[in-house]
DNA sequence: CGGGACTTTGATGAAGCTCAACGTGTGTGG
DNA sequence: CCACACACGTTGAGCTTCATCAAAGTCCCG
């Protein structure tokens, strides 16, 4: 295929960065399998997720904007494989075929919907609320486990950026959470005990 | 013209809505004349305001997406005039338009890096700091009138929920950059007096 | 002149970040 | 195989920041 010539498979191993927040645009990336972490710098020690990336998802389309730099930083948490094609023939491929320029705006806008919903959250919601929320967010994402913890294995500090919540902080909640079965974790599974409390928690301010 | 049939003009008296978080999405708006902002509510009395528009800016955009309920309410900052189109004309002309698709999928990813930069920005400046890149980004926005204001009237109130800052925090903050002569307030009137500073304060932590 | 809404200032308290110490696991070299 | 070091996980105490509350001042209309 002609395609072939633009495009590059590579294997991504746990924590390895696939491109950098500053980095020019080159090449938009597609995940096959594993997950994987998009994430924005702040402060040499402290970063926010943005979100993370299943098989299926695009990364680096944010790149697609006036300014042809990363916005973000996308590292893999587990050993990933990932495809990607270069910026002009992604492009091209988007004059071509109007209804992938579609799919793309539709995508843009359920994205664009989230981002600003989670920024209204974090601004107003208390620490235990946002813990909250991401935890319900996770799950919904990557759903549970056989044994029903959440299926995603994320560090501490992880977890932490996520929620957007200093590292310590996390763990004096999540016992909290732990000591009223709320939550049950092992090491770094998490189980959900009590969804519907959680969720109370996270919407009884947001009015219709 | 064919396009007249789905189109409507209106004038939108100052403070009134056009359209509410939580409503259908039912039409796509286009801002004629004035000034309008973007807002999400939270706790009845709180709310963050997400951006502004300007002549020439699209409203209910953010509807696109796969649920076709508008995630935030827009209101008048000052009497206006917007146009709008019923949301399956719009619809239809994406499907005819490809270039139109195109230039609504940049703007999303344009807003979209905006949106998630401003997220790690209010998580994790400080008071201060979020204050001084509110009005930095409102001069940007709307520039300055002859007299060197920013060029646009916003109340205490909508400065403060758009800083993500508490109200009463807010005119401490403005008073301390006042005595610093930082910047010049006259009743509504804000002149920044001096940008670098003002700059730097709400850079230096962002590492490239 | 008086009332209501908006603005401004001060005092207080709590939430949560930071710092620092301690515990636990794991890999490495003797 | 053990000892040690280094990273990571956990907990506690102190302190800063900022939201909240309450009160006083100011402006605008009736």
């Amino acid at each position: 295929m002609a395609i072939a010539s633009h495009k590059k498979n590579y294997e991504v191993k746990k924590g390895q960065q696939i491109f950098s927040e500053g980095e020019p645009v080159t090449r938009i990336y597609f995940v096959y399998s594993g997950k994987i972490k998009t994430h924005k710098r702040w402060d040499a020690e402290k970063e926010l997720i943005i979100r993370f990336a299943q098989p299926g998802d695009i990364l680096g389309h944010m790149g697609l904007g006036n300014e042809p730099i990363y916005p973000v930083t996308t590292t893999a948490l587990e050993n990933s494989v990932i495809c990607s094609v270069d910026l002009d023939f992604f492009e091209s491929s988007l004059n071509v075929n109007p209804r992938l320029t579609y799919s793309l705006m539709k995508l843009f806008a359920n994205e664009l919907q989230e981002s600003e919903k989670r920024m209204r959250n974090l601004v107003h919601m208390p620490v235990k609320e946002r813990i909250a929320l991401a935890l319900l967010n996770l799950k919904k994402q990557f759903g549970v486990t056989e044994e029903g913890f959440i299926a995603i294995e994320l560090s501490r500090q992880d977890l932490s950026s996520f929620a957007a919540v200093a590292y310590e902080t996390l763990f004096k909640v999540m016992n909290e959470f732990q000591q009223s079965n709320l939550i049950l974790t092992n090491g770094k599974n998490i189980k959900l005990l009590n969804e519907p409390e959680l969720r109370t928690m996270t919407t009884d301010k947001i009015l219709p």
